[in-house]
DNA sequence: CATCCCGGTTACCAGCGGGTAGGGTGACCC
DNA sequence: GGGTCACCCTACCCGCTGGTAACCGGGATG
């Protein structure tokens, strides 16, 4: 765990305090969730008391939203990163699913708010999770249209299935304990994923007939 | 709308009157979630004061739980059923693909409960979405390993894979306004998914060297 | 017409948790 | 040493919603 037991004595500047707020939140965030995580629970684990973290965030749900567009904002630029860093298809896809990986490992299980965020009440939250995902998205539909000849529609269609297949297949290679290696888990779903795409040109016209 | 304006005045017979119940709780629950929906407003959708819902059901994490595993159930038997139906590796990948835009596509937004849930906080709803999602995964994992060649691990893992592909992809077809028509959505989305574990037994040998 | 019963209603209670008011205490400067 | 400022705490408020107590009315029955 991260800070769960600060001396609850120390004085911290200003932004000393803030940089450890935000991560006994985003611990708390994620591992029980925006409703049942109580702001007691967030000072309590910052080792503070709450006014403290009202001296910092206006209420609970902007404090949670600026986590969300965080990490949120962190996926987005690893996938599209991914994609951008490299002109071949073949390694934008690995690198693609690589990122899923590395995001879902990341510190603090801080993948949860983004794809496991209970926070349904709110339309801006809403919104910061989906704008992300179709990020996420096109960046992998751009590379696709190009080179399978599909419409937009159908080339984002395309897309989603990747990303659903990165997300999803990451998020249970994380929780099954990584009984399978992290580079073997990539390289299966990669390669998946560009046998999916692989010969997709033809596909058009050979739709029609479910 | 389902059950948007019952007359405020009929008395029904108990039978009758918990089918409407449960009607109701499904759209508002699908609609604003768990933690948003409070008990007076599926009781005012159902156009009954809030001690009827009571006399029916002990409360509202219980009746969310009903709701919960019957649409699970329901997904679990639609994907399942899909790939029992047939012995034939390509219809079966076709079905389940099939069996998730259904799904979703189903009366009253329910797949919401399944794929949506904000209950994070009740351990006994996390472990019927859970369930529901491996027994998914069963199906289709079975189906994989017979023939490519993967052992367990491998085979779930990439059957996870298939399972997120049908799941984001149908989730995004359906509030994509259905642009795409269902049939060559699902065309697509198989034939991703059937190329994609097409000449798998090879990749054992090549999965080391990411 | 009196009775019972069943399905329904209004009106209320209580706990939980987000948010705040006001007071203490140490560090730093004169 | 004393003023001041920043930081932090204890103690409280209050609205919202899940859950309940007590009462009502109409139809079947005799």
């Amino acid at each position: 765990m991260t800070g769960t037991a600060t001396p609850r004595g120390a004085r911290l500047s200003r932004g000393a305090r803030r940089a450890q707020l935000l991560l006994a939140a985003r611990d708390v965030f994620a591992e029980q969730g925006y409703h049942a995580a109580a702001m007691d629970d967030i000072a309590e684990r910052a080792g503070v008391s709450k006014p403290v973290l009202y001296q910092h965030f206006p209420g609970k749900l902007e404090l949670y939203q600026a986590l969300l567009t965080t990490y949120a904002e962190e996926l987005v630029e690893r996938v599209s990163g991914a994609i951008e860093r490299t002109g071949d298809n073949k390694e934008r896809v690995q690198a693609a699913v690589a990122a899923y990986f590395d995001f879902v490992a990341g510190e603090g299980k801080a993948y949860r708010l983004v794809f496991e965020s209970d926070l349904r009440g709110d339309p801006e939250a809403a919104a910061v999770v989906e704008s992300a995902l179709d990020r996420c998205i096109d960046a992998v539909a751009g590379a696709v249209t190009t080179d399978a000849g599909l419409d937009q529609d159908r080339a984002r269609l395309l897309a989603v299935g990747l990303v659903g297949l990165s997300q999803v297949g990451a998020q249970y290679w994380l929780d099954s304990d990584q009984r399978v290696p992290r580079d073997e888990a990539v390289a299966l779903m990669s390669a998946l994923a560009w046998r999916g795409i692989g010969g997709f040109p033809k596909l058009t016209d050979s739709a029609e007939h479910l």
